[in-house]
RNA sequence: GCCGGGGUGGCGGAACUGGUAGACGCAGUGGACUCAAAAUCCACCGGUAGCAAUACCGUGCGAGUUCGAUUCUCGCCCUCGGCACCA
């Protein structure tokens, strides 16, 4: 054994072995128990970063962990191809995106096998691959069939002078990332998934989901933000029609003293036509980004539209405002406004004028009403409500309830703040949608003998849009139905699309005659995701809805993609996220190439637990490194000494007892920091522990030697799905045939954990006073007797009477007085 | 603005179910080894007072519950993630 650590030798070595033996290569057994651990796949943005490691560091420790369990596991991984930056490379270096993202994936791919990870690389896939995403086209397609999908307006950000549309984050500061023109709203037809007929399962099996982390499923249910209220009509004075309008509180109707409509809402916009202040109004509202960050946090900015609304009960005529807060995709796109019992409507009232009528009194003397200082948005009871008057809230909802639904005026109806999901985006890099727009037939999918509608990716990429929208070859078609000369779709799938369904692909990435196959409900649902904390909604919810889709096209049987879920934090650097902006990034193969793939994993396990976010710390890898070569060091002295003899408990004396006492405790403690806990981080720290302990125990005697060589062992196997490369060469020298990857977790003698004596903390009045030992069996008698022996105890109790002494076995006592 | 996290020594963090605050590591200080330096090893390492034993203070801020609160409750401050076209 090579007296000196050198990672890059052993790490190859390693990794040759893992390669030459398919290690990680798995099929399908069922005879033995599977275990499915996925990491989110990256994007090939060019280099792997901090992110990245860590992500997948945690993945690769549990399906290590979970080998040694002795479980059938499957690793994949792949590529999330399609994307923005692969345009804005194209532009900025004049590079197809393909070949930008294929180089890309190559160079990615090469790190990741540098950094060790245990992946079955024969199931790789890219989903800019055609044979991956055509069954996302077919797929559609079938949905298309079904009824699922459905084309309607949305509002994009427009930039006027490069003529494109924007995605949000390339709008700053309301201006056109590159032209800085102001961005405007502008609404196209697009393409939407009826997500919202899956919202009750989908927020009912959020219940079902245990292995997530609450706040990932409260975000969830908060998102979509179930909610029962009452739609009904508003009459329009003057008109025919009338203007529908959803609200949770009914209790607070009698006083409304206007409507607000979105600026675009059909009223607003028709009002404008002899309106020009109004028009202004309206033209002034399109001047912004859509996202719902910016609306929110805008000045609130409204206009009489000069229109009244009629009440549904009190036939009173209320004025209707266009208003800048008022979303055109949520609801009806107008709202019912009180401003005694809405903080946003009172303020807005304020500001313009408006009526406030109070219409809610406090229930009890602990809840007060001040109109003259904020809006009263308790529930309460009703006055100044007609017939209504009297009624507590929850009263007032049924009986307003009832007297619009007998009056023809309302219904009462549950409400979602989920949208339908918008899959289509004017982009060049993206999965094309597979529809044909025919003059006479409207659109038509594409049939599935034609698939898939290749991406063409000869192209040149500038910044005024996708250039699938100037290709005539791509767009001229004729109808599937008709024959008629046709035009192709030019829209491309939103990304989360192909990251809906990886998952269940990675199953069967090799069937290339159907989306999915048996062996899907082998490994589906996965065991365990493993990604970041800013997926929580959208990619997890689009994740859950695809799944649901397959399952009710009889693709899969589960119910739910990820049985449990872990959701990492970000890597950052002097307190914020690493990014190109701030110029904080750390390259991680600089750290890989200087201390090599154990130090690196090392360190970022042990920096902080998986679900905090972790800083960075250059001094902190060199740390990591100094505890490699102790390790190393430590077996190097006890192979070079020859083979230990063998272990014979009954003959230890106290010092070695001692020391198989902190190796089983350890052992305990790591087993359920890995194994449920995934708290590397304390996992790590208690073998650096037990190392230190080993460093001091110097024992050349038989025995001494048998501790010592069960205790490294022991080491070995638990830091194994940690370091996977120095346990690889360490497990070797220390005698063993077998390798350290097929071995099974250690298991814990429960003899080597008992002790003679245990120390309990003394305090009085709940301040630690001392500490007494006693036999771990010791009665409660015998350890208050012990209590009230000690001096600093007498000392603080003093004269004072002793009231109670409390006693948690095994921990400590306290002497109330 | 709305939804969800987080805040503990000089720094990263530990304390798992209300029971010893600061494990482990980094940085620092002192020492050993060396001609010297690096590396390595040993010791110390929250604040104040004290030779020490020990005492008091201390987990973002302010209240509360409890024999006992970093942990639970309420209010506030700061900060991070998400907000539907970044992935």
């Amino acid at each position: 054994m090579e007296e000196i650590y050198t990672a890059g030798d052993i790490e190859a070595r390693a990794q040759q072995f893992w390669d030459e033996q398919q290690t990680f290569r798995v099929s399908e057994d069922p005879a033995r128990e599977k275990y499915y651990c996925l990491s989110m796949f990256p994007y090939p943005s060019g280099r792997l970063h901090m992110g990245h490691v860590r992500n997948y560091s945690i993945g690769d420790v549990i399906t290590r962990y979970q080998r040694m369990q002795g479980r059938n596991v499957l690793q994949p991984m792949g590529w999330d191809a399609f994307g923005l930056p692969a345009e804005n490379a194209a532009i900025q270096n004049q590079v197809p995106p393909a070949k930008w993202t294929r180089e890309n994936i190559d160079y990615m791919r090469n790190q990741l096998k540098q950094l060790g990870f245990g992946y079955d690389w024969e199931r790789e896939l890219a989903t800019c691959d055609p044979e991956y995403y055509r069954w996302e086209q077919w797929f559609f397609t079938r949905l298309f069939e079904k009824g699922v999908v459905y084309k309607k307006t949305a509002v994009v950000n427009w930039d006027p002078v490069d003529n494109t549309v924007l995605a949000n984050e390339q709008v700053i500061d309301g201006r056109g990332w590159r032209s800085g023109a102001l961005v405007e709203r502008r609404e196209i037809p697009q393409w939407f998934l009826k997500i919202t007929d899956y919202a009750d399962e989908l927020l009912n099996d959020i219940d079902t989901l245990e292995g997530w982390p609450e706040q990932v499923r409260t975000m969830q249910r908060n998102w979509i933000g179930r909610s029962e209220g009452i739609e009904m009509q508003f009459g329009l004075s003057g008109r025919d029609d009338s203007l529908s309008i959803y609200t949770t509180r009914p209790d607070t109707l009698m006083g409304v003293t206007y409507v607000a409509v979105a600026p675009e809402h059909p009223l607003a916009t028709g009002a404008a036509a002899g309106n020009a202040a109004l028009a202004a109004f309206i033209e002034e509202c399109r001047q912004s980004g859509v996202s719902e960050a910016t609306l929110a946090t805008q000045e609130k900015k409204g206009l009489d539209t000069g229109l009244t609304a009629v009440h549904p009960i009190s036939g009173e005529q209320v004025p209707i405002w266009a208003a800048n807060f008022v979303l055109m995709e949520y609801g009806s796109g107008a709202v019912m406004s009180v401003p005694a019992h809405d903080q946003r409507d009172y303020e807005f009232a304020r500001q313009n004028g408006i009526a406030i009528r109070q219409v809610i009194y406090p229930a009890s003397d602990d809840q007060q009403a001040d109109l003259d200082k904020q809006a009263f948005i308790e529930k309460g009871v009703l006055q100044n409500s007609a017939g209504f008057d009297g009624l507590t809230s929850a009263e007032a909802f049924e009986a307003i309830g009832d007297w619009l639904e007998q009056a023809g005026k309302g219904a009462r109806q549950v409400n979602y703040r989920l949208r339908d999901w918008g899959v289509s985006r004017q982009r060049y890099w993206g999965c094309p949608i597979p529809v044909i727009n025919c003059a006479s037939c409207g659109a038509v999918p594409v049939p599935e003998a034609d698939l898939p509608v290749t991406l063409p990716t000869d192209v040149t990429v500038d910044a005024t849009g996708s250039p699938l929208k100037k290709m005539a070859a791509f767009i001229e078609t004729t109808c599937p139905v008709c024959g008629d000369p046709a035009e192709r779709e030019t829209d491309t799938f939103d990304t989360f699309f192909e990251s809906s369904w990886y998952f269940a692909r990675y199953a069967c990435a090799d069937n290339s005659s159907a989306m999915l196959d048996e062996r899907a409900n082998y490994w589906m649902p996965v065991d365990q995701y493993v990604g970041g904390i800013e997926h929580a909604v959208l990619h997890l919810l689009y994740a859950r809805f695809f799944n649901k889709l397959m399952r009710d096209e009889g693709l899969l049987v589960s119910d739910e993609p990820f049985t449990c879920l872990l959701t990492q934090g970000m890597v950052l650097k002097d307190g914020s996220k690493m990014s190109k902006s701030k110029g904080n990034t750390v390259d991680p193969q600089g750290l890989i190439d200087q201390y090599g793939a154990d130090t690196v994993r090392l360190f970022t396990m042990f920096a902080a637990p998986p679900e905090q976010s972790l800083e960075w710390s250059d001094s902190g890898v060199e740390g990591a490194s100094r505890f490699l070569k102790r390790l190393w060091k430590q077996v190097y002295q006890h192979v070079a000494a020859g083979p230990a003899a063998a272990l014979n408990v009954a003959e230890l004396n106290a010092a070695q007892k001692a020391v198989r006492h902190s190796v089983h405790t350890t052992l305990a403690k790591v087993s359920d920091d890995v194994g449920r806990r995934y708290t590397f981080n304390t996992a790590i720290a208690a073998n650096m522990e037990l190392l230190n302990t080993l460093a001091r125990f110097a024992d050349d005697s038989d025995q001494g030697r048998a501790v010592m060589q069960e205790a490294l062992d022991a080491v070995v196997l638990m830091l194994s799905p940690i370091v996977p490369h120095i346990t690889h060469e360490l497990w070797q020298q220390l005698g063993h045939g077998q390798a350290v990857v097929d071995c099974a977790w250690p298991l814990v003698d429960e003899a080597a954990l008992v002790q003679a004596s245990i120390a309990l903390v003394v305090q009085v009045n709940g301040k630690v006073r001392g500490r007494i030992n006693v036999s771990p069996d010791a009665s409660r008698e015998i350890i208050e007797a012990a209590v009230m022996d000690e001096e600093n105890v007498q000392k603080h109790i003093a004269d004072k009477t002793v009231r109670k002494i409390i006693v948690v076995p095994g921990k400590l006592v306290n002497v109330v007085v």
